[in-house]
DNA sequence: ACTCTTTTATGTTTTTACGCAGGTTTTTAA
DNA sequence: TTAAAAACCTGCGTAAAAACATAAAAGAGT
């Protein structure tokens, strides 16, 4: 992983940053200055699970995907990382060892902060461990949904479920493709399923005028009736 | 769901209550104070999902499971819940309504803290907001190691692994039986996947004298095998 | 102790999803 | 630009899980 000259958190643009939205204090001037910036080529990890935890990481700029690593090489992609997003965020204080495996998607700039100057931000500035806290407590309730996804779904849900995800998380450029390129083994890994499963369900969601691709490039045809197909599982939900 | 006389905190004996250990400070003295205790009885429900978050709850004496309902009636039970742990964690300060509902499998003391009181600790005891976010970092590393599960496993090695999380959790009395009756509709609940299939599988177990039962009473005969069945999944789990 | 209800058990059928094979298209990199 | 490597696609056989049906056992309440 390349180190990259530090980019200042005063000129940042990422203003749902947790670090931005808390800079106000001088302590948080002075703890921000101890970060390093890195940049994490596309495909390259920069997380590896089980290995010693080595602070916290801040995507500046690219997308990343957090994962577990199963049985028999088989992975299980837990959240797709955007700018100004948090990776890495278990167990600074928990455990001693990265519980998931990240890597970047695309060429990505990181911020990374020791888990020393991450305890002092934690332990001095309750505004941010405040907004920690929220940030976690939002990301279990995902987490919580996710697994009654996978449990409950059928596969052709599971892949329009993953499709949504994505065209919220990522949006769509002016051509109306999904703003995130995935193979179809990677949305399998997120869905909980297989390569050829996914495939097979992209062709058939083609074949109903509901989506279109052309390679890994997705548009979604019809959000209406997508979304329709997965409501009943979706009753509770709001976001 | 009957009022009961308040539990004082300081007589308590949850050791491990996250109340309990943050009680030092006059404010949290006062704010405790604020808190009502209930009864809840075997099978009754006191949090459901979809419903305006009323504040939180701790147990003060019994056992509880937290489930997320599906389509055609389905549940997908996310944990179960011992004395002085945390229920209806989500959403206090996040979204208006519970993203969960939860139940008493016994008969269950609960102790209620209201949003407002709540709010208060959280904005004014740093420490009590450090520990909540501690709890919600170690909540969601449980929950993604359970997708993974939910995704990766079979269906053998499913209720296995959700057997083991029971005697983990609950321990065994003295006659080595599991310290929590579960049905085998709950524990398929769990596990994600049907009370035929966990029937099934338990009595296999039982004729590979792995495992004894009588009615709802389990017994775990080899803790080393059926560790041993599910260990490749658990590679980098320490706890 | 008896009845009613719930839970557990087991055999059978049906559905769903998985995995392999082989061919095609797209992407990557020299 | 072209060759090689990925990634994508489709059909088919198999395996796993779910659903259905029915019986037996256990538990609750009178």
């Amino acid at each position: 992983m390349v180190l990259k000259s530090k980019i200042d958190c005063d000129i940042c643009t990422n203003q749902n940053c947790l670090i931005k939205k808390n800079l106000s204090s001088e302590l948080m001037q002075e703890l921000v200055k101890e970060k390093n910036t890195l940049v994490s080529k596309k495909g390259q990890q920069f997380i590896l699970e089980g290995a010693p935890v080595n602070g916290l990481f801040f995507i500046q700029k690219g997308k990343a995907k957090v994962l577990k690593t199963g049985i028999y090489g088989k992975e299980q992609i837990l959240r797709f990382v955007n700018d100004g997003e948090i990776i890495g965020h278990r167990g600074f204080a928990i455990s001693k060892n990265y519980s998931i495996s990240a890597s970047s998607i695309e060429d990505t700039v990181l911020c990374n902060f020791s888990n020393e100057t991450l305890k002092q931000m934690l332990h001095n500035i309750p505004s941010l461990t405040y907004e920690f806290m929220l940030f976690y407590a939002e990301e279990l309730n995902r987490s919580e949904t996710k697994v009654k996804t996978i449990s409950h779904m059928t596969v052709r849900e599971k892949v329009i479920d993953t499709l949504l995800y994505m065209y919220r998380k990522f949006g769509a450029n002016s051509k109306g493709f999904i703003d995130i390129q995935l193979s179809r083994k990677e949305i399998a890994d997120f869905a909980g399923t297989t390569e050829e499963q996914v495939i097979r369900t992209i062709s058939s969601l083609k074949k109903d005028n509901l989506v279109t691709s052309v390679g890994k490039k997705i548009k979604i045809i019809d959000l209406t009736i997508l979304r329709k197909e997965i409501s009943e599982h979706n009753y509770f939900i709001d976001s």
